[in-house]
DNA sequence: GCGTTATCTTGACACCGTCCAGTTACTACA
DNA sequence: TGTAGTAACTGGACGGTGTCAAGATAACGC
């Protein structure tokens, strides 16, 4: 019991499973994470996590869920206290910020992997939508304050902003067309089109 | 002879692959992609695609370098003869209903699978790096037209308006947030952005 | 103490990508 | 035309994958 490694009952397998998984992404990409591994470096039977996961999809779409908690606690720490004009700018540098230095954490959030043919969890799917709702909310927000031109239906504007600095991120991880050089210039060059500040 | 399906030598195996790849890959999307399944539909042994292509990486890489030539083609049909005016917006729509209308073709192209860890193969990687010099230079045509804003830098421009397309066809194909009823709505918002026109 | 239930294990199945050694047929040159 | 060389193709095998099914084990509620 003290020592849960040796006990037939591991006691806590589910979040050991969860930061082995980490781990191992980290290590090598998605690519080199396996159940069979997963459950290895646990010290771990091969089907154990089953008990946990009912998929590797399901493990998948838990750390996206992870993610998305980790990335709404950095907005709000380094968005919400902040002068209104810089909450922008703010709000694009930690986005991309989370982006590029946790490229997996992001791929696995956004991947198709998780989301393709509409099989996303039911909470991961709960926990993106409010993510993004509170992006609408912000946009909204820096409409008010005329950071934002304001003639736009505000949905559209955060659809297409978000998309532009998803495709970016995109871009930028799988290392198309975009070089990490000149992310100043790019995100200065997105900020200024949102604003409408050319 | 007359029957190429029963000699030894297939003696056009190469691009028989590459059509059946492509089949079996709009019946079931890339994850039905079996370098066996694939030998099997051809009806031949197991081993003999890798006398074709080195890898099942290879493989895919050839499918998107069709990709690229395809995208190619259509643009400069569609987007080609057209009042000036019209062109950026053109060649939006364009974007978009090449990415929606084939979305595995353009998973391929642009999924990280392909280009991860710098893999891409070399003539892919001119393929695509032809496709965006040639989208910088129509934004160069179009900042000389007057359609675009002349103040920023042309390249930097481009990156980010291709990244705003790229996220959106991203977003759209693996269904999160955006809802296909909005399409025009949102492409005119971009459009509206790029042009500074909202 | 005992039965229920959650947890974990071993074995098995059907796939997968790909290496290797051998077989077959075309091709170029004598 | 014969023959050597080479390109195309085959079947077997290896190590890997996700996951199902049946059984063992330990905790928990009564």
């Amino acid at each position: 019991m003290n020592n849960p490694k040796s006990s037939y009952h591991h006691g806590d397998l589910r979040s050991t499973l969860l930061q082995a998984a980490t781990d191992l992404i980290r290590e090598g990409g998605v690519e080199a994470l396996s159940m069979r591994k997963l459950a290895d470096r646990v010290g771990v039977s091969r089907t154990a996590p089953y008990h946990h996961f009912t998929d590797k999809h399901a493990l998948l779409s838990a750390l996206a869920e992870e993610g998305f908690r980790r990335f709404e606690q950095r907005l709000q720490a380094e968005v919400g206290d902040c002068a209104p004009a810089e909450r922008l700018d703010q709000f694009v540098r930690c986005y991309m910020d989370f982006a590029l230095a946790s490229p997996e954490t992001y791929n696995l959030m956004f991947g198709s992997g998780v989301w393709q043919a509409g099989a996303p969890t039911p909470t991961l799917k709960a926990e993106a939508h409010g993510s993004f709702r509170r992006y609408v909310e912000r946009v909204e927000q820096w409409q008010a304050e005329g950071v934002l031109p304001a003639e736009v239906d505000p949905l559209r504007f955060a659809q297409i902003s978000w998309s532009t600095l998803h495709g970016l991120a995109r871009l930028m991880i799988d290392g198309i067309y975009v070089d990490a050089h000149h992310l100043e210039a790019l995100l200065d060059t997105a900020v200024g089109l949102f604003r409408q500040a050319l």
